[in-house]
DNA sequence: GCAAGCTCTGGAAACGTTTCCAGTATCGTT
DNA sequence: AACGATACTGGAAACGTTTCCAGAGCTTGC
């Protein structure tokens, strides 16, 4: 509003100011090894006092990139996220580089878009949060640079370990173990509440690693006892799912949610058909978020280490950018929290006394 | 990592397969109305067949400014400010813009990192999130870009309107709503939770919303019902702030909560000290999550519209970075959502004592 | 004493655009 | 027939850097 016509200084001046040449300004600017001490301190102490900033775009012209990663946000409107993104922003902020941030709706092609600014030459990597897991070779060459997948499975259909990289927790895993604690719990009638059963996404392993803890614990399973939202985000339609279920087969007495929001609206709808948690319906959810320690019941939960794999996030896009590193996977191991949602079932048959 | 040697096709290129010189080929793509229609399709094809996208770092060198506006979100961890970010982001972009979000820590100031910002010529214009609103004419005047300030109150102590922009609801107002509200239902001892008694923020606005909404129902202001957590997004600092009023003196019937998140773990701090809600203590809150609809109880809440003030913020910054229009202040109105955290004062088991 | 090798420096090209300026051709007007 | 206006186009400068290349001045080794 002020001063915006008025030129800034640039290399030209300091290069004057301290009669050099823009090109030895530029190696001082830049740390080049080739400049004697005492051009050196003269230079900085006139850049200092000029106050002058190089201009990004004339930089990035002439390297022909930019300082810019993208970090690409697919259809989730998750406090999980929310922290993720708040610790890569600030460890690539930290390593010198700019975030740029884009949600996409789930009707987006994430690939697409991340090609297409790719292409535009602003960016020098690319972080995918969200979204499906299943590329083929063929789309992942559309990304012309350095790419991440963060929060995705690490098990790209059969794609080889050098071809992508990616931050993630063992789904199917982390699935089993919420279900076993169940299980352990003496539960057997265990629903699932999820996103969708076959959309290629970390719905669908958490789903499989539900299926896969039934069975090894000789459960048969029941598809009455499945609750697909279609989403990870909109609590109205996980609460109609949930309330759907209870309709449908009110049998269970525990309730297996794949993500912690899920399970908040989940218990809201068993509280609004009568059922009690834990008395009535025990309930177990993947996430860990802080909320979920404040929630009435507190939440038993998977906690993913959202730190840890912020910065494992930044770490790998950047040593990538850097040319330094190869494609690696990364898998990290949630710890359960236990919390006031889950009761063990011979306590069940105690009926409940009202106080 | 394919074809990353391969130099895309440039202007030139585009040129020299049309015959026609690089500037028609600039004339065209920027939409100017001297280049026949005959050149113009010709060019057009080009750009298509050649899968050409026009260098940004070149364009923004030559125009001495980018397409990036940045959004500078400070120390709010809340999914209110996420929802926000979301609709401000999908708008910067949907109007041909980038967006460049930065968190802060509560204590970086943001003038300062904006104005560092800004300088670097990387950026166009600025919303600023969160934070204080107390700024002097000569810190306002460090930013030479266009800003917007976000959800800060718009009354910017004695600066005059046109000196900065802003989008906010009446936060003392909103207060009082919410204290009046209780007060409505009977409550006369109601304690407050903030964030910070006297940090020249939104906190303050409220808590003296708080004090005015109590005093023109002629009822006494008690210092000891105040609790300061420090913190709008720290649910354990919150959680504690609230058992530690309770110990203090837990003679009140109601709290009025300055934000939902903070409701949600008093809620939950009240429990564990044995009292429940509403039917011991009334708790009203503002912010209107999607979440705490699904909260048990759900909360009664006074909503922001999100989505109206995304579209504000976003369309404000625009106009003033398009050099059309003027700085303007933007107030909306929270509707109140009753919820299941409220409660008569004669339905509670504890009759009220008159003072 | 001279070539060869360092260390430091300056000049200039290059990056890919936009935009100013000058120029040509066509056309209508007088 | 001359002229100006109009419609379009091309050439070239400019934006602010980085980097290549060449060269100047020293030192070193023979």
């Amino acid at each position: 509003m002020k001063e915006h016509t008025n030129s800034m200084t640039n290399i030209k001046d300091i290069a004057h100011a301290c009669g050099v040449a823009v090109s030895t300004v530029s190696r001082v600017l830049n740390n080049h090894p080739d400049v004697s001490e005492e051009t050196r301190v003269k230079v900085q102490r006139a850049v200092a006092e000029l106050h002058y900033i190089p201009n990004n775009s004339a930089r990035n012209l002439v390297k022909t990139s930019s300082d810019t990663i993208a970090l690409l946000v697919k259809g989730v409107n998750n406090p999980f996220f929310s922290k993720l993104i708040k610790v890569i922003e600030r460890e690539i902020t930290k390593r010198g580089y700019s975030l740029e941030l884009h949600h996409m709706d789930t009707s987006e092609d994430e690939l697409l878009v991340g090609a297409q600014m790719a292409n535009e030459r602003k960016l020098i990597g690319i972080l995918f949060l969200g979204g499906r897991f299943n590329y083929s070779p063929e789309e992942l060459a559309l990304i012309n640079v350095p790419s991440v997948f963060c929060t995705y499975t690490n098990t790209f259909g059969n794609l080889s370990a050098s071809a992508y990289s990616s931050v993630a927790i063992d789904d199917k895993q982390t699935a089993r173990f919420a279900v076993d604690t169940l299980v352990s719990l003496g539960h057997r009638k265990i629903a699932i509440l999820a996103d969708n059963e076959d959309d290629k996404s970390i719905s669908e392993l958490r789903f499989q690693g539900y299926k896969d803890a039934l069975e090894s614990h000789g459960i048969p399973f029941d598809s009455t006892l499945v609750a697909c939202a279609g989403t990870f985000s909109d609590m109205g339609a996980i609460y109609r799912a949930t309330s759907e279920l209870i309709r449908r087969n009110d049998s269970f007495t525990a309730i297996f949610a794949i993500a912690d929001l899920m399970a908040i609206a989940a218990i809201k709808a068993l509280s609004d058909h009568g059922k009690r948690v834990p008395e009535d319906c025990s309930v177990v959810a993947i996430d860990g978020l802080e909320l979920s320690e404040y929630t009435l019941p507190t939440l038993t939960t998977l906690v993913q280490p959202v730190e840890e794999m912020g910065l494992a996030c930044a770490n790998t896009i950047i040593e990538l950018v850097e040319s330094r590193g190869e494609n690696r996977q990364f898998t990290f191991d949630p710890v359960l929290r236990s919390g006031g949602s889950v009761r063990r079932i011979s306590d069940l048959s105690i009926p409940h006394q009202p106080d």
